[in-house]
This record gives structure tokens, C-alpha cells and sequence, in this order.
DNA sequence: GTGATTTGACCGGG
DNA sequence: CCCGGTCAAATCAC
């Protein structure tokens, strides 16, 4: 997959940051709809009768992806071009920086935590939370205009090896099984841990056999498969494909309701047209391939 | 008892 | 002042 570096730096453009963080979300936005695409057409062969149009519309969705990976990159320059730069990439405003620090232990002992501002971050999609490191939950919260609650985790060495990871998960809109996982920092810890992915899977308790839905679902998240987003840097790009963890589900209250935007029905081989029909709320003999790039931009 | 999670408070950037 | 990120006391789970 194509590498998206954002925190490289360019020249510094003059968009302010609330507008640029909105296109931002916009065109990433696209560009998962876009990766997406990408994924279901590489998944499925070819078949007979529609083997001339899905060519032509993987293509496409290069293109598309391609084109809002370079916006994105660009703004994505732009974002971080504002940010001085820091030695170890991690915490900054230590001590004397600190434009304000109020005194010591103004409560409660508190308040003289270190905000993190730049560091090594990429943004991975995923079906699952899980990945081969050990983390540790400390918040969440309601993000405005998100549907769901974002989730912060830091890595469970952060007091013992002063490991700086954390990510934040926060759960898709478009698609409520799958999560956005953004990495910030890398893990300087040595992973004590040797739990497999699939020991992971096995614990997982999430796979009823008296629902049809989340069966539907997990069938749905196998098909769109795990995908990343951003530049391969972690181990966790080598991660297999897990079922969907119903971890989060619980965190979130969530009702065990299939999303509305993956709704389709894998129980029999996929179609790559009809899937897009169906991904896309059109009629499956409505679908054409412009359709995609209307429904995407 | 110990470690993980929850959750309200606090802090800083914009 | 608003909002997202972090802290840490309280609570939970094992």
C-alpha cells in the first residue's frame, strides 16, 4: 500500500488549522472509503461477467486513492509544519519551555502532566483493536460531531521501561466494525508479552452462535480483510486478521446492530459489482462504475 | 493484594 | 472559552 508520511514537513501554506483539519478529515474520510474499494476489488477474482468493468474499476480506485493520498499528504505536511521540532519526538514543554506552568501539584498533586505534540503518528484501519502489544486504558472520551467515544490507551511499559507509545481507537462511522486506530510514538519497550494474535482470538468471547448478525458482520470484516493506513512502520502491520473484538463494543454500550453501511451478505460469493450496489445504497442493477467516484466524492 | 479499567477533573492549544 | 488529551482516585476483576 502506498506510504503516507504525515508528519513530513513542507513549506508552510496559509490555510488555518480548523479548516485544514476539516478537509483533512474529509478527504481521509474518502481515502477509507477509497481503501476500501481498493480492498474488496483485490480480494475477488475477476469474474466472467463483470471482468472488464472491475478492471476497469480497480483503476479507478487507484486513482482515487492515489489523489486523495496526495491531498492528504499535502495537508498532512502542512499540518505539522507548525510544530518545532523536538529531539526524541516525544514529550516536549519540559520545564523551563513551558510557556505556563502553574505551580506544583496545583491539585490534588496534578496538573503538571506534559502534553504530547509531535511524534512519530501514522492511522491504520482495522477490524479489531488488538494488536501484538500490551496497552493500557487510560480514557476516553466524547468527541464532538463523532458518533462514538475515542478511547486513549498508553503502552502497559510506560512506567517500568518509559515507553512513550500510546494510540488512540475510536470506532468508524461509516463502517461500526471496523476501527481507526491512531498510533502516536513508537515503542521503545521490549515486549515481554509472546500471547499470539490467536490466543488474542480465542479469548475473545464475542462470537455467539445463536445470532446470525455478528456472524454476518465478522464474515463482512473477514471480506473487507484489515488494511492500514499511513506509513508501515510497526510490527502490528504484520498482525493477521482477527474477528471483531467485542471489547469495544462493551466500552461503548453498543447494541449489537449491523452497520448499516457494510450491509451485505457475504454468506454466498461476493460479487464485486452487486457488493459496491449494496455498499453504496444503490440498486444493484442501478450500479454503474461513475457511481463510485460520485458516491466517494 | 495487585493490576486493569472507569470516570470526572484538570490542563494546554487554538 | 471550548475541546481533546491526560491524570489519578475510585472501582472492578481476578
Amino acid at each position: 500500500m502506498e506510504s503516507l508520511i504525515w508528519q513530513e514537513k513542507l513549506p508552510q501554506a496559509s490555510i488555518d488549522f480548523n479548516s485544514q483539519r476539516r478537509v483533512m478529515d474529509q478527504l481521509a474520510h474518502g481515502r477509507d472509503l477509497a481503501v476500501r474499494l481498493q480492498t474488496i476489488f483485490r480480494r475477488e477474482p475477476a469474474q466472467p461477467r463483470s471482468h472488464g468493468s472491475v478492471t476497469m474499476a480497480r483503476d479507478i480506485v487507484e486513482k482515487i486513492l492515489k489523489s486523495f493520498s496526495d491531498s492528504i499528504y499535502m495537508l498532512g505536511a502542512v499540518e505539522s509544519s507548525d510544530v518545532s521540532g523536538s529531539e526524541d519526538g516525544g514529550y516536549e514543554d519540559s520545564g523551563a519551555n513551558k510557556k505556563k506552568l502553574k505551580s506544583a501539584g496545583s491539585k490534588n498533586g496534578r496538573g503538571c502532566y506534559k502534553r504530547r505534540k509531535e511524534s512519530r503518528t501514522w492511522t491504520e484501519v482495522s477490524s479489531t483493536v488488538e494488536d501484538s502489544y500490551a496497552w493500557r486504558k487510560y480514557g476516553q472520551k466524547e468527541i464532538i460531531n463523532t458518533k462514538f467515544p475515542r478511547c486513549y490507551y498508553r503502552c502497559t511499559h510506560k512506567l517500568d521501561q518509559g515507553c512513550k507509545a500510546t494510540k488512540q481507537v475510536q470506532r468508524m462511522e461509516e463502517c461500526h466494525r471496523l476501527y481507526r486506530i491512531t498510533y502516536i510514538g513508537e515503542h521503545t519497550c521490549k515486549r515481554t508479552s509472546n500471547l499470539s494474535p490467536q490466543m488474542i482470538t480465542d479469548a475473545d468471547p464475542w462470537e455467539p452462535h445463536d445470532s446470525a448478525k455478528p456472524q454476518k458482520i465478522t464474515a463482512i470484516v473477514e471480506k473487507l480483510g484489515y488494511f492500514k493506513l499511513g506509513n508501515a512502520q510497526s510490527d502490528v502491520t504484520d498482525k493477521i486478521l482477527l474477528p471483531v473484538s467485542s471489547k469495544l463494543d462493551a466500552e461503548l454500550e453498543l447494541e449489537p446492530e449491523p452497520t448499516v453501511a457494510c450491509d451485505y451478505d457475504f454468506s454466498s460469493p461476493v460479487d464485486p459489482d452487486d457488493f459496491m450496489a449494496s455498499f453504496l445504497h444503490l440498486d444493484a442493477g442501478d450500479f454503474a462504475l461513475d457511481q463510485v467516484g460520485n458516491a466517494l466524492l
